[in-house]
DNA sequence: CGGTATTTTGAGTAGATTCAAGCTTGGTGG
DNA sequence: CCACCAAGCTTGAATCTACTCAAAATACCG
């Protein structure tokens, strides 16, 4: 069930099984939830944390005039709102992009695995701040690359994040976000984001179609995002 | 020493005698840096954190072509580099921006401080997602925020956080920042800058000159900032 | 006082947006 | 099985925001 959350942990750090079985154990249950819906709403306070497990979710600040800034994505095997441990409420809202499966994880237990396992404290607190990470390198795309090196970046990054978990096929991953929610990530309008899909389909770098993206040339695609995963930390917590 | 620390904490949580006592015995020596040093370099291997006493830092990452990306600033009771305790190697460089001092504090001491203290442990990982809650502002400015509202949302960032640490003073506070170093926090150019910082005044929202910021109308920058502080929390952590 | 860094201004350009229309795709019901 | 509909994708043309390049003005430092 929450197989992914352990081999994304397992790809940073050694986890005994000891551990690994007071993880699951923290889970209280698993909710579906249909595409589209927001899941935790800025502000609400918070007692539980939501470890996906299946589809796609998104973190996600409202602007004026109905405009939309996601912050960061997440797949299965990882916590949308692990933050939310120490911060009680959240600053953004959480929407699933996907109809998803969604494994409810209370504070309490939270709680408990990390006084019981200090271990696992500093690995979920290491595990924050990656996504910290992630949205550093965010502030980079947004500030820094143009829209090419942008949309490929983020290509780069989710091929390595699902790599973790096991969910690229061959050169290949699902990637649900539509035009106009890639756009949303990367500050871009849909119709820029069109235009730049084409150039990187042109480049013969990787082609985005129908929520998936099929890679054909992953060094040149590295080369034009100027990617470099050492901010992914896969090479983990070394004590 | 590291009276700002402990104000910024005190902002949002409460502390006990013993707990600032043992805050303060972490520190292990003080060290004062000219501006413009690089004081941790990406990838460097980290075994102690840096506590700013006096003086602004920034995180950054270097991109081909000379260009440096800015991720956050940090001023005097920030530590620039806590995520380091459980990272142990950054994804990012961090410069001082102005002459610094700052307090040394090794993770051994980190890593005795939360053991023994619990509650802090809990307040240090607060820190860290705080760092990453202003990650995602600046992911929202960069992404979908105007040159105008950029600028006017990063000086109620740092008039609100400055305020926290004692270092308002009256409607104005100092931001040693030249206009190339705001250009390189916001994604813009200096000439771009430039111009928005005239805009910035000529709307009678506020007066940059010289490192130093005059805010004539808070209302109205916050208005055009679309400026929330919640993202802040500066009602804290309640257990 | 001279030299350097920084700020300011101008003119031309480029990358991304806006607005609008037409086209595909996938799903639904008759 | 086809017609139709809604969502999303694609393309074009005009516009705008921010960038580039360049030079002059100002502030700062020794």
């Amino acid at each position: 069930m929450i197989e992914r959350h352990l081999a994304r942990l397992h790809a940073r750090h050694q986890l005994t099984a000891e551990e690994q079985h007071a993880i699951r154990a923290t889970v209280a249950e698993v909710r579906e939830f249909r595409r589209g819906m927001t899941v935790v709403r800025q502000g609400d306070r918070l007692s539980t944390s939501m470890l996906v497990v299946e589809g796609f979710l998104a973190r996600y600040k409202d602007l004026a005039g109905g405009h939309r800034q996601i912050s960061e994505l997440h797949v299965p095997g990882d916590f949308a709102d692990l933050h939310g441990f120490t911060l009680k409420r959240l600053d953004h809202s959480i929407l699933t992009i996907t109809d998803a499966r969604i494994a409810i994880v209370p504070h309490e237990r939270i709680g408990e695995l990390v006084d019981a396992f200090p271990r696992i404290m500093r690995l979920y607190w290491f595990s924050t701040n990656l996504d910290a990470a992630i949205h550093r390198e965010w502030v980079v795309s947004l500030g820094s690359r143009t829209a090419l090196s942008r949309v490929a970046a983020l290509f780069c990054e989710l091929h390595t994040r699902l790599d973790v978990v096991g969910l690229m096929k061959g050169d290949s991953f699902e990637f649900p976000l539509n035009q106009s929610e890639l756009g949303e990530c990367m500050g871009l309008t849909a119709v820029h984001v069109n235009r730049t899909l084409r150039q990187i389909r042109e480049r013969g770098l990787a082609t985005f179609r129908r929520g998936r993206v099929d890679v054909h040339d992953l060094a040149g695609l590295r080369e034009v995002a100027e990617f470099d995963d050492s901010y992914l930390y896969l090479d983990g917590y070394e004590e």
